[in-house]
DNA sequence: TATCAGGACGCCCTCTGCTGGTGCGCC
DNA sequence: AGGCGCACCAGCAGAGGGCGTCCTGATA
């Protein structure tokens, strides 16, 4: 293959700095946001550019430009970086130049456009000349993008003539490249290969071809002064926020921007410009009440109402306002029209947000993301790992004893702190107000639950009834602590071992009593044994539970096969078998329960298994 | 360019279940 | 005195509801 023949020309030049482009299936190095991008091939030594090097005078490198190429509609993204450089020498031959012009905006952002087959020029102001064209290349040889699966660049030193390996360009490259050379007169455009500073960077492009007609260009503002200067932290993030990946369709279709910083990307301009805002810590917007600074006026007045109490959006079924409309439409959701639009797949779980879905998903899925940095614990969600973490002190201590200059006021009263800890330990002082007090007596609680398990001690009542046995409890928890004991054939009770006399407790406060007497230390081990009358007493319940569970199951079957008079007499009769007026009314329930499991899907064999549990 | 509408994320809360400790009274 | 059941309580964790804030697509 023929060497690429560089013409170059303007003052102002724009060189192409990297490549990245996003190959056809297979060559994929890297892929993410439907952008592939591919790194970093670097030329064979053998390569001969044979340019125009006496065009290339004291470049220098001013501005940076990415290039995304659209071979096609949606899938792939060619990604270039170019980066402009400036020529004293206005010796500029424009035969067998591509055009490409550039339009600037803002000094940042360059679209590029393709009035001929590939000389890129800038267009800075209403008349273009050729100090303002910046060359891409041509030449005789010209391969097509589409068919270049690994693309090399090498800057050729300026007026230096080609010497080094690095500048031995073209031929070899697009061998190595791969690259296919096509028949002259085919209907092409080339970014030509371009020479300066030991690179030479080169891309070639098809004209003609729906695939690549159209180009866009972003330029950085950056300059040579910018480059040899440390930036600030946020000059950096700004600077690098603004180096972008752009992509132009063919003629008509949409441009996607592409975010350097984050996957972002957009059809638009304007909400490319105004995303990118994100990335720099610029605040103009300024409260005057309180000082805090906002990005965007929308930002700020939401804010100032906050401040004024200002909530235009009012609620028609309640009271409620909101600041902005989204969060009204939000509440009438949870409130009022209890529509919830995310479904999971898996359970009848809907909710009115996708964010809630996605973490009630996680209950199926076992996912839990959010590792503890202290012990094996993790969450499903945020707030979890959050609220575990006050378990670790250490953290408590960093996190609560720290001074804070701002005043923190209490949640429930005037009292003020700088210690977040002395502000937690005060508002504990409110919510330890035993706010629920018996009307029966004194006592007195924190919890509206204990309140109406206690009230329970004055009203008798006592609604949660064994299944098998019939014992009524006035808590649930002491319900299932029944079961598990006596009715679960499964269930290993631990049982507290006296290591002296190997008697064994039930609990470990009743050991520690015989051990004060016994002159032994007490021993906690699962070991199985219980007294006498205990064991005598529990295999007389297991036997009546036993006898009560086949009656009961009798039941659950025959209201499984639909009939429910069978099944009620069942329940009710032969729960009278047992002591306890409470049978038949728990009896019904489960009935009740079962059928609607039956209609489930759940088998009799699976209710008897249930059963036996 | 400003604004609206809606999505995404995060925070905080409640409800609930479970486990374990403690004290008391009865057998 | 030992054994046990019950009542009460604290603490942790799972699940989900509700809302504030920020961001973005669309549009006037």
């Amino acid at each position: 293959m023929a060497a690429t023949e560089i013409s170059v020309l303007s003052e102002q030049f724009t060189k192409i700095k990297e490549l990245e482009l996003m190959p056809e299936k297979g060559l994929k190095e890297e892929e993410k946001d439907g952008v592939c991008r591919e790194k970093d091939h670097r030329s064979p030594s053998e390569l001969e550019a044979e340019r125009t090097s006496g065009a290339f005078q004291d470049s220098v490198l001013e501005e940076e430009v990415e290039l995304v190429l659209a071979p096609s509609e949606e899938s792939e993204k060619h990604i270039l970086t170019l980066q402009t450089v400036h020529f004293t020498s206005e010796a500029v031959e424009l035969q067998d130049m591509s055009l490409l012009s550039i339009q600037q905006q803002e000094g940042v952002q360059v679209v590029v456009q393709q009035p001929g087959p590939g000389l890129l020029w800038l267009e800075e102001g209403p008349r273009q000349s050729l100090q303002q064209y910046a060359a891409i290349g041509i030449q005789q040889e010209l391969y097509s993008l589409q068919e270049i699966e690994v693309l090399q660049f090498h800057a050729l030193e300026e007026n230096v003539m080609v010497a080094s390996e690095d500048s031995k360009l073209a031929v070899s490259l697009a061998e190595t490249a791969g690259l296919i050379k096509l028949e002259e007169g085919q209907e092409k455009n080339q970014l030509l290969a371009e020479r300066t500073k030991e690179q030479l960077f080169f891309v070639e492009t098809m004209s003609g071809d729906e695939r690549s007609d159209e180009i866009v260009l972003t330029v950085s503002n950056s300059n040579v002064e910018e480059q040899e200067d440390q930036p600030t932290a946020g000059q950096a993030d700004a600077e690098k926020a603004r180096s972008t990946k752009n992509q132009r369709k063919t003629k008509g279709a949409k441009q996607t921007f592409h975010c350097d910083v984050c996957m972002f990307t957009s059809s638009r301009m304007s909400s490319f410009n105004r995303h990118m805002k994100t990335h720099t810590n610029e605040k103009p917007h300024l409260c005057h009440l309180c000082l805090k600074t906002f990005r965007t006026v929308t930002l700020l007045r939401n804010h100032v109402n906050t401040h004024t109490g200002t909530r235009p959006y009012k609620c028609n079924d309640c009271n409620m306002a909101f600041v902005t409309s989204g969060e009204l439409v939000r509440h009438t959701r949870y409130k009022h029209t209890h529509e919830k639009p995310f479904k999971c797949s898996m359970c009848k779980y809907a909710s009115v947000e996708a964010s809630k879905l996605k973490r009630h998903v996680r209950s199926h899925t076992g996912e839990r993301p959010f590792q503890c940095c202290q012990c094996s614990y993790a969450s499903r969600d945020t707030y979890k790992l959050k609220r575990h973490m006050r378990t670790h002190s250490g953290v408590h201590m960093r996190n609560l004893h720290a001074y804070s200059a701002a005043e923190l006021k209490c949640r429930y009263c005037p009292a003020v702190f700088h210690e977040r800890y002395a502000l937690i330990q005060h508002q504990k002082t409110h919510k330890n107000e035993k706010r629920f007090k018996c009307k029966h007596c004194s006592y007195a609680c924190k919890q509206e639950r204990h309140m109406t398990a206690h009230i329970r001690t004055h009203t008798g009542e006592k609604p949660f009834t064994c299944l098998s046995c019939n014992k009524c409890f006035r808590q649930k928890q002491l319900l299932n602590a029944h079961f598990r004991k006596y009715h679960d054939a499964n269930f290993v009770p631990t049982v507290y071992k006296c290591s002296k006399c190997g008697k064994g407790f039930s609990r470990w406060i009743n050991l520690h009593r015989h051990s004060e007497k016994c002159g032994s230390g007490e021993a906690k081990s699962a070991a199985s044994g219980k007294g006498r009358r205990t064991r005598k007493r529990k295999q007389t319940i297991l036997k009546e539970a036993t006898k009560g569970q086949k009656e009961a199951a009798k039941g659950w079957k025959e209201a499984a096969n639909g009939d429910e008079a069978a099944a009620e007499e069942a329940s009710t009769t032969k729960g009278e078998q047992f002591p306890g007026e409470m049978f038949p009314v728990a009896c019904r329930e489960t009935t009740a329960r079962v059928k609607e499991e039956v209609d489930e899907g759940v088998t009799c064999e699976m209710l008897l298994n249930m059963m036996d549990k």
